[in-house]
DNA sequence: CCAAAAGTGTTTCCAATACACCCATGC
DNA sequence: GCATGGGTGTATTGGAAACACTTTTGG
């Protein structure tokens, strides 16, 4: 890539930048991520992140949401950067640097739907994946451990979770993301040690068995409990 | 800036991008960062971190690596990537999106020296920083943090201390980057449990004290402790 | 013999773990 | 009345934290 810069008019060589999306839900019993199918070129049929170039007139975290919105669909959850990936044959069409984001969607709450971007877009289970574009299949992995280790030391399940839930509902989501069955009563007390929920005065009926009572979170908000 | 794709030969605009790389070291009771004084410009005398811009035929990390070289007379020393910064007006001069990395290095074992480039470089404590420019200020808090975090669950210590050491000087450089004072005997006992030291069979002589033993890391490289 | 830093064990507290039974509902 | 998931308490263990004195050397 050469790189002119608008100012000075001088020419310039280096990568172009891209950000990359990695959109985790927990759906099924399994941790997916929300990928695309590419349709033409040297990645025809792999699979890879919702992703695009970034502009010249917004920040990376705008970048992101940007492409969260035009290529997914989804706004309004969890978006933190994740790693930048710049080795120099990722991708085989020229120099790309890739800025990783990481984003967490309620699986009640979204539907994949296409977009004019892309034609085929869908859950796949993340510890499953399918053959990968570029490095994606790297990213990914990253993203799983990030998401392993942050769950223990924040309240970052509340976007992976509607507003109102039961603490089985919860404890799965555990389960799921740390790979273990969890004992329930030693999960019970330590939320209740956090005290980063609190409860509804409701009860989730209709199931054939005895009614569970609904919880919130206190914050829906990133808080660190370490 | 434009950016003008080599194989395509079509202009398209995007960012430029930098690697700055934040050099710690311990020393004096303090932990200090290597900057260097922006001699002309907009952000004249205002201090930075060593950094330039990532080459199209070489990946991030090596991009780090040489600045570190170049700019800093410094290699061989831990190296990892910490944040990427893109605020659209971090740089006045033009878009430039920076990948900071985060390097560590035995103060013994590197004075600072100037280079081709930097004509004034120098260690600076990293809590009482001189009028930085750009967001460097930011990235060095953002370092200050991992460094803070990174010491509790692995053996990173080992890139701050020299081969051999005594566990007085690797308790005070626990205290410096945590901020507080460490209980000696629990210090050593928690030590001894996770079994990431010998001893060497030699005691460090020559001061006005008891000798102390010398201990190096089993391995000078990355471990998880927790 | 004095100053300076090295070295060493025990007790207390709290969080993590292991573990089993009764309860409320739908069918 | 039975299948299904909801809900609850106690005992054990292990690491974290608090805490003070003796040892070895140089001067």
């Amino acid at each position: 890539m050469r790189i002119k810069n608008s100012k000075s008019e001088k020419l310039i060589f280096g990568p172009a930048v891209a950000v990359d999306v990695l959109i985790f839900d927990v759906n099924n019993g399994k941790l997916n991520a929300l990928l695309i199918r590419i349709s033409k070129g040297p990645y025809k049929n792999k699979w890879a992140l919702p992703g695009g170039l970034v502009r010249t007139d917004e920040t990376l975290d705008e970048a992101a949401k940007r492409v969260l919105w035009e290529k997914a669909g989804i706004r309004g959850i969890y978006l933190e950067q994740l790693y930048s990936f710049g080795e120099v044959k990722r991708d085989v069409r020229g120099r790309i640097i890739s800025i990783s984001y990481f984003a967490l969607v309620d699986s009640a709450k979204f539907q994949p739907r296409t977009t004019e971007y892309y034609s085929d877009i869908r859950w796949k289970e993340a510890k499953k994946l399918p053959p990968m574009a570029f490095d994606h299949g790297k990213i990914i992995a990253f993203g799983i451990e990030r998401l392993r280790n942050k769950i223990e030391y924040t309240n970052i399940a509340y976007a992976l979770l509607p507003k109102e839930f039961t603490l089985t509902e919860m404890q799965k989501i555990y389960e799921i993301i740390l790979g273990k069955k969890l004992d329930k009563r030693n999960f019970r007390k330590k939320l209740k040690m956090l005290n980063i929920l609190e409860p509804e005065k409701k009860m989730r009926h209709g199931l054939k068995s005895r009614p569970a009572e609904l919880y919130r979170f206190r914050k829906r908000s990133l808080v660190f409990t370490k």
